[in-house]
DNA sequence: GCCGTTTTCGGCCCGACTGTTTTCAGTCG
């Protein structure tokens, strides 16, 4: 039996965790299985490699409890305690308990009581007025636990998924940063900042907050309100305005007051995990944190904070750039006294190039020129042309011989266009059995290979991790694409082992890159970390298919390049074209 | 269940909102 991945175990602990919390567990226990879903989540390496080795307990709140736990998974596929626990209570319990409002205390009393066990019970019993008589609850208790069954439901059905309603970032974009720009211009405004996930640039958002002052709050408020994207208003006050715009996002304005602007900023960007790390440390200097300001048990005053960097600095932090707050050692780093220091993150004016672009010639919309000129607007030194392979299918397949025409025409259009070095690329097929769709002599003419996985996808770990490896060890295979395949809120990552990629990677001189395409965005933070980690060249590509996507994907992978903490040295294509051109794979001697 | 420049036991971030209460538990972010 495969070992389980990182995301079968993190799923394994938040299942117990549920299970635990309907049994009437302390929450502090919950919370511990519910952190170890988390750290495993994000872990770099195997979790089931490291419960093997006996080092599982070096991970950050995984102790000997839980080490027990992993073991009885990994060598059985299954935890015992789960087995007992699911047992116990129905599965239709479980999902009661994701109806905002109905947590584990009141689901498990539903069900002790009335015995209703399932989504389907619950609606009826809150039709018949049945739930109404145990004592705490209410009419209104039915009545929103039917409303939250038809919005559940409805959820489900609209986008297929888990009923969270998350939207990619970049759909969130588009609706928050007109809104942030419009409330700036407002007369009546003073900041406006963008703050949660969002600001953090995760890869998708639930809703959207927003931070801001003003001299006339309320106005400010009417101002959202009022504007054209919005489909309803949930509330509106002094303090601010709760909204619903057309494409379904929530956004939450809040106004405050200017000198706590700081600690609200600091508070709603979050995320939730480093705001708990970061109180836990300041309670044990006396400090207690929260939205409202930094309250010192010594003196009993509350600090109030107007930017972000006072909030950081008085608990004795450098200002942390959003994109790191999620408790992975970012605290530890950014320590004015004794930290390690956080890195200089590589920034959008750092690319020089971008080596993964489609045209005409496979599904791409523009032609090579207009590509070219379009990557020249942004000041690059170079661009690949890297249309895909021959067994794409679609109709947007190319021919070998179509494929030397094509290196003709890339080659004349780099004649045509001075300061800027075009590449005659492909984006190349990894076909099941690790294979390519064009032979060798064909690839050592092209300027650049990239190789990516577009079929198949459901072959096992370790077929595709072969797979994968083949291209990888290739002599004329640059770079690999889109490494697991992931459409973020849409497609799962298919199952690799991303471990023994890098370091096959590592070993070959083959670039991985960060594909910037902002459902895809893939490499993903924690992976790419680790690849960086495991001395992996880290690109960082658009996959445009067309001109308008080559600028405003890029800044996509930017963000998670950036979550993942690399700096401009660690990403390939920042350099200029006479220091990128020899780290290739075919210019190191590859071929 | 985890963890240790106040601890191997006794803590574990902080506050708002809701609905049902008459002082609060549960839920959420």
């Amino acid at each position: 039996m495969a070992d389980p991945t990182n995301a079968q175990i993190a799923a394994a602990f938040d299942e117990l965790g549920d299970l635990y919390e309907l049994d009437g567990a302390i929450v502090h226990r919950v919370v511990a299985y519910r952190n170890a879903a988390k750290v495993t989540r994000d872990a770099s390496v195997s979790v089931a490699a490291l419960t093997r080795a006996g080092r599982v307990t070096e991970l950050p709140g995984i102790g000997a409890t839980l080490e027990t736990k992993l073991v009885a998974l990994v060598e059985t596929g299954d935890i015992p305690q789960a087995q007992r626990l699911r047992a116990k209570f129905p599965a239709g319990l479980l999902e009661m308990t994701r109806l905002p409002g109905l947590g584990p205390k009141r689901a498990r009393r539903l069900y002790e009581e009335l015995g209703i066990d399932s989504l389907q019970s619950l609606e009826t019993a809150a039709r018949q007025q049945r739930i109404r008589e145990l004592k705490g609850f209410g009419a209104r208790a039915e009545e929103n636990i039917l409303a939250s069954i038809v919005r559940y439901t409805t959820a489900l059905a609209e986008n297929g998924g888990d009923g969270t309603g998350r939207f990619v970032l970049d759909r969130a974009l588009q609706v928050a940063e007109p809104i942030v720009a419009a409330l700036r211009d407002h007369p009546a405004a003073e900041r406006v900042e963008l703050a949660g996930s969002a600001r953090r640039w995760a890869d998708s958002v639930k809703d959207l907050d927003i931070i801001a002052t003003a001299h006339d709050p309320r106005a400010l408020a009417e101002a959202l309100t009022e504007m054209d994207v919005v489909e309803s208003v949930a509330g509106i006050g002094d303090n601010g305005a709760r909204v619903r715009t057309h494409r379904g996002i929530g956004i939450d304005l809040k106004v405050v007051a200017p000198d706590q602007f700081g600690n609200v900023l600091q508070h709603f960007t979050g995320s939730k995990e480093h705001n708990v790390a970061l109180r836990e440390a300041a309670v044990k200097r006396g400090l207690h944190v929260s939205e409202y300001g930094i309250l010192d048990d010594a003196t009993g005053e509350t600090l109030r904070c107007a930017t972000e960097e006072e909030v950081y600095a008085a608990l004795g932090y450098a200002w942390i750039p959003p994109e790191l707050r999620e408790n992975r050692g970012e605290l530890q780093a950014a320590l004015l006294d004794g930290g390690s220091g956080l890195p200089e993150l590589v920034r959008e004016e750092d690319i020089r190039g971008d080596l993964h672009s489609h045209t005409v010639a496979s599904d791409g919309r523009d032609e090579i020129e207009a590509m070219a000129e379009a990557a020249q607007a942004l000041g690059y030194e170079y661009l690949a042309i890297t249309d895909h392979s021959a067994s794409h299918g679609f109709g947007d397949d190319v021919s070998p011989a179509e494929l030397e025409a094509q290196i003709e025409r890339i080659h004349a259009a780099n004649h045509a266009f001075d300061g800027i070095e075009l590449l005659a690329g492909s984006e190349v097929n990894i076909l099941p059995d690790g294979s390519l769709d064009y032979p060798d002599e064909l690839l050592a003419r092209l300027d650049w290979v990239i190789a990516s996985v577009h079929s198949s996808f459901r072959i096992d770990e370790r077929a595709m991790t072969e797979r994968v490896l083949a291209a990888i060890e290739h002599p004329w295979v640059d770079a690999i694409g889109h490494l697991t395949g992931r459409k973020i809120e849409a497609r799962d990552p298919y199952a690799i082992d991303v471990e023994r990629v890098f370091a096959a990677a590592a070993a070959n001189g083959t670039m991985i890159e960060i594909n910037a395409a902002p459902d895809r965005r893939d490499l993903n933070d924690v992976h790419a970390r680790a690849a960086a980690q495991a001395g992996v060249m880290i690109l960082l590509d658009t996959d445009a298919h067309r001109v308008a996507t080559l600028r405003s994907s890029r800044r996509y992978g930017i963000a998670t390049a950036r979550r993942a903490w690399l700096t401009r040295e660690q990403v390939a294509n920042t350099r200029p074209w006479a220091e990128f051109a020899p780290l290739r794979k075919r210019a190191r001697g590859g071929g």
